[in-house]
Parts: C-alpha cells; structure tokens; sequence
DNA sequence: CGAGCGCATGTTCACGTGAACATCGGCTGA
DNA sequence: TCAGCCGATGTTCACGTGAACATGCGCTCG
C-alpha cells in the first residue's frame, strides 16, 4: 500500500454540463441523448451529439456508477497465469464480459495462503464490482475466513463440493474417464497417473476418476505421482515411474505435466508410443506439437467462460442465484503419443 | 453491447453516514479514520472501527473517485493471451500494480484489426482509468485512428518508433544477437531464421538484429520463414526449412515456434543437436522440458512489468511523461538442442 | 372551439465521499 | 487572568450523473 500525493490537479475531461452549455440544452437532455433513449427530437439529439464530439466527452463513469449502484465490472480473482487452463478462462472471461458490456478487473494472489486470499478477496470488494468471478481452488476459499458479502453475486470456477455458490467447470470426472478407458481400451494392463497437487478440486476430481475407471475395469491400481502442473514436475514424475518397471501407459493430469513425462521418457530411450503412451489434459495449443504430438482431453475453456459469465449476469441483473454446478463436458483428441502396448 | 435491465434495487452498503450514525460522530471522522488521518483522538478512532466492523462498511470506490478524480485503476489493453510473452507482462503487471494500490482493468481486443482496437481503446477511455497500458503491435496501434485524450498516461509495450510516448520493452536486438552470435560461435557457417508475424515490432526487431548479427561476421542471410508465434505456424516453417538443403542452425522468434521447428526435424529424422541446432526466445516455463530442452533467449517479463508501471504512475501522480524507450537487457540460457554442426 | 393529452425538454435532488472552512474546548505564556 | 493557539470534531459543499417530477407546447377530439 503505497501512499498517493496527488501533486497535480488531475485534469477532469468535460462533464454533461459542459456539452449542455455547448449545445444549448439542458444537462438531462444530454444524459437522455448519452444513453440513447428515444423522447429527443432529432434536430436536439444531432446537435448534442455534435457537441459530444467538439468537446470530447467521455460519461464518467465513476459519477454513473455512484448513481445507479452498479458498475458494469466484474472482479475476477485468481492465482496464477502459470497454467494454461487459467489463462484460457480468464481469457474467455473477458470476452464474454465485453460482449455483455462489463469489464473485468483482475485481482492477483500471488502466493495462495489463506492470508493472502484474504486480502486479495478484501482488495476486490473494495473495488467497484457487481460481481465476483473466483477462480482458485476452493480448498483454500473454503479455509479462508473471508465472509462473502451476502448479496454479492460470485461464481466460483475449478472447484466443487461447496453449494451455496452456483459452481462453472470443466467435467473432469467425465475426461479423466476418457483418457483411462482409452488407454486400457489400447490394450494396456493398467495406466499410471501422474496426478496435480493436492490442495485442486480438478486435480482431484480427475484422480478419483482415473481411479474408478480403473477399478471398474478390474484393474490394478498404481500409486499416483503427484506434480504441481508444471512441465518440472511432470519431468521428476515421469523419472520415477520410469524406475518401476511394468509402466506402458500414463495420464497425466495436464498437458504440461505431460510434455515433462516425454522428456523423462525420452531421456531414458523409451520410445514413444511403442514403448509407453501418454496422454495429457486440457489440449493446450502446443501440445500438438510436442514430440510426438499429444494425445490429450480437449476442455472447452470458452464454454467455462461463457456459462459463468451468464451464471453472474443473472444474478447480478435478475437477482436469481443459482447454486449447483454447471458441467462443460470434455472430448478426447487422439494424436500420436499413444498406441498399443510393447509385446 | 447488451441491455440491462436492472430488476431490483442493487442494495447498496452501509455508507459512512451509516456507520457516523453508529459510532456517534460525523461522517467527515469516519472518513478521517478511513483514510488513516492521524488527527483523530485513539478512543473516537476505536468506536469508528468498531462501527465499520460490525455494520461491515466497505468504502465506496466510484464516490471516492468521484470526488477525487482519480481512480487507482489502469487499464490494460492487450490483443492475446495466446502468446506466452503477453500472459507474463499482464501477470508483472497486475502484481506491480497491486503492489502500488492499483487495480488492472483489462480489455481484450479480439482481431487485430484497426477497427477493433479503437472500439477497445474507446472502451478503454470510458472505464475509469487513470492510465493506459497497451501491449498491441503498435503498427496498429498507430493507424488507428483515435486519438488518445491529450491529458491521459499512456505506456506502451512491444512497440517503438513513437517518441510521444513511453515504451518499455525487452531488449529484442540484444537477445536475437546473442542467440545468432552463440551459433555462429558453435561453428555453423549460417543462421536460418524463422520470423514472427509482419506486423509486430518486437519479431522485425529480432529478424532485424539477426540479420544484422549474420551481415557483421561476413555470412550469408538465407531467406527467413515466417510464422505467426504458434507451435503449428513453427513447424510450417520447419517444414519447409527441412526441404532446404543444408541448414545446421535454426533461430525462431519465440519458443513456441521452436517448439513446432523441433517436432518438424523429428519428423524427418533429423537429431537434435547433431543433425541440426534450434534456438528459441522468451524462455517459457515448459522449454526446459522440450525434446530436447530448448537453448533459448531469457526475457525478464517482471522487469518490463514493473518498469510500465513505474513509468505509468510517474506519470500519474507525479505528471512526468518520459518519452523514449526503456530496455529490459536479456540473457542467453543454454541447453540441449544447440551443438556444433554436422560434419 | 376548447379541454385534455402526449411528447420534448427543463428543474430538482440524492448517490457517498473528502476538501475547506467553522467551531469548540483546553492549555500556554505574558 | 486572558489573548491566542492548537488539536479534535462538526458543517457545508461539489464532484457528474440519472430518476422523478414539473413545464410548456401543439394537436386531437367531442
């Protein structure tokens, strides 16, 4: 928290008044014209508008925002932009937003402690937002002694469990099945997992998953390698599954942690596939060109965006919450890095 | 641009005439102990507090700014966060600006049209920013026609030629030469280039000091292949560099194009480093896990992040504008896909 | 032909805040 | 003892906007 010296006036552009003065009308007449309502004769309506344009008005937004107790901005709270998932959503966040009119004011949480969720939510309910778009795992929100102002709008992404939020993701269970039946349906005896970190919903999810489609198949089922999504750790883990012998086939939990699993495998003269598959989540753009490139499951992160965006605005402009959770299924994409097991 | 309808009252705080009301005082000593003045007796202070707390007062951002001016919001205008570059400047970014009290207000600009960037830019100015970010190929930037309010601060990042206003930005020049000079160091007789696209600065910058770097040690300049930053346009360009004959040493504009130049030599068979030398830029968290790990020009995003920021709120608060440009210096990182050429 | 209605436009006011100025009480020093 | 001053607190006001209400004009219809 730095202090502010305001040393200068801060220049303030002209105000409705100005452009009255300007055009020889009243300063309603000028908001009418400001928010296109239609009772103004179109002679009054042309010369406004010409008198906007002459002097450069720009609605403050601020004094409109005062008035109405709305902001047309929308908080978005997240950890990181490290993973690929995130950055996608956050992406398809801010244009879903724009086409609904909002902006989007991002709040970093540069370390995800409880103390510091604390203070980056506080930072964003100071802000001037209508609603608030949460996007860390809720293990650390749920911790996290911040009550949420009661009327305020929030939804809540790459979590679960909790109902009193509506909830927007990607079905992990659902993709995470994908990818374990496909391996198996290659032929593999089993398939390894190189999961995500513990304290993520999604991590989670997809291990339980991957766990069950196991079992349902009457498989044997390996211990889980844990990773932090980065392609590092992907690397570490794919160096100790390479230790245990038997391993033909891995799903790791994200595609960067995938690509760290080739490099292992590589390292060590597997071939890929014929000596193991993989296969990797979320089909980041690259993975298409990994080597080989990447069997993966595909989220539509654009759909993540778009439904949660819409889950808000209904709130925040109908006043319907919606507790529960809405699933953006996944599909699997099958490039090269998968195949039958070694004989 | 959609209609609200705004269905119910949006209930609106408690204001500090509430929490005055509470306490027993008046509104101007809540706003003395909200804004942390010193000229207020410990006991009355005391019973303020504990009046914001337990009525759960927030301080209301848009009269505040109202009656400032000033909003303690910079916008962000950015094209893609397809790019691994631009997803760590906005990370840098909203951390310096968080760090500083000031929150990001980030507008997407979805096709890099000149149409599209001054409706964003438009957008942008109707938000209540105190100042302007732009990480946008400036050729763009500059044919649009807008005109930016005179008063208004305005950074720009992946740009130059415009001395009106600041730039920060990496140093490409530095980087792509370092890069060009380690292989020709290596021993390969020539440096093959695989460009960005035509419209960003910061790719005509690295072919620029590339070509610059082969010109100075007396090689040949072997046509240059261009790509548009993606791992599937890097390994089109792989492609058709393969076809050439006699190409040892490969230097692409971005990792992520490295990344599809590797997959295209793996392809064809050609092992990396012995049969042929790649290099890339920006360092992306993953290029240490590429097959093989990719040698590459490290860009200090944090460092540019700050600097715009430092720069912006110079100009903010202290009212210096300092046209020119800033350079954040770059470093060659060293791994596996480099070596000496075939023989 | 005049009462009344609809439509364009104007006037008033409050949204929550903080700067400027006003007030009030106690304390210092000649 | 009292003028003067300082520090704590209160009062007034304007920031730019839009809702609610007021005005005034022309036109329709009985």
């Amino acid at each position: 928290m730095s202090e502010a010296l305001p040393k200068r006036p801060p220049s303030r552009g002209p105000s409705m008044g100005d452009v009255a003065a300007h055009a020889g009308v009243s300063a309603q007449t000028v908001s009418r014209v400001a928010n296109g309502l239609t009772n103004v004769e179109a002679g009054t309506r042309d010369r406004v508008l010409a008198s906007m344009q002459a002097l450069g008005y720009r609605p403050n937004k601020a004094a409109r925002a005062l008035r109405l107790g709305r902001f047309r901005n929308i908080g978005v709270m997240m950890f990181t932009l490290s993973s690929f998932g995130n950055i996608r959503t956050l992406e398809a966040i801010t244009v879903a937003a724009a086409r609904a009119g909002y902006s989007i004011t991002l709040v970093p949480v540069e370390h995800p402690t409880q103390h510091e969720v604390s203070i980056a939510l506080d930072r964003l309910l100071e802000q001037s937002v209508d609603g608030v778009v949460i996007v860390i795992e809720s293990h650390i929100v749920d911790q996290a002694d911040v009550d949420l102002p009661p009327g305020l709008p929030v939804v809540v992404i790459d979590s679960a469990e909790r109902t009193d939020y509506p909830v927007v993701d990607t079905d992990q269970s659902q993709g995470a099945r994908l990818a374990t039946e496909y391996l198996l349906q290659l032929g593999h005896e089993t398939v390894w997992h190189v999961a995500g970190p513990e304290l993520s919903y999604s991590a989670s999810r997809r291990e339980q998953a991957w766990r069950q489609a196991l079992l349902e198949a009457g498989r044997r089922v390996p211990p889980p390698v844990r990773g932090d999504w980065s392609a590092a750790s992907g690397y570490l883990a794919g160096l100790e599954l390479v230790e245990s012998s038997g391993v033909t086939a891995v799903f790791a939990a994200n595609d960067q942690m995938a690509l760290g699993v080739l490099r292992a495998l590589h390292e060590r003269g597997i071939p890929v596939p014929a000596g193991a598959s993989v296969v990797g989540f979320d089909d980041m753009a690259e993975s298409d060109s990994f080597w080989p490139p990447l069997t993966t499951v595909h989220q539509d992160f654009d759909v993540v965006g778009r439904r949660s965006i819409e889950v808000l605005l209904a709130e925040i402009e109908g006043g319907e919450s919606s507790p529960g959770t809405i699933f953006a299924p996944t599909r699997l994409v099958v490039r090269s890095s998968t195949g039958a097991p070694p004989t």
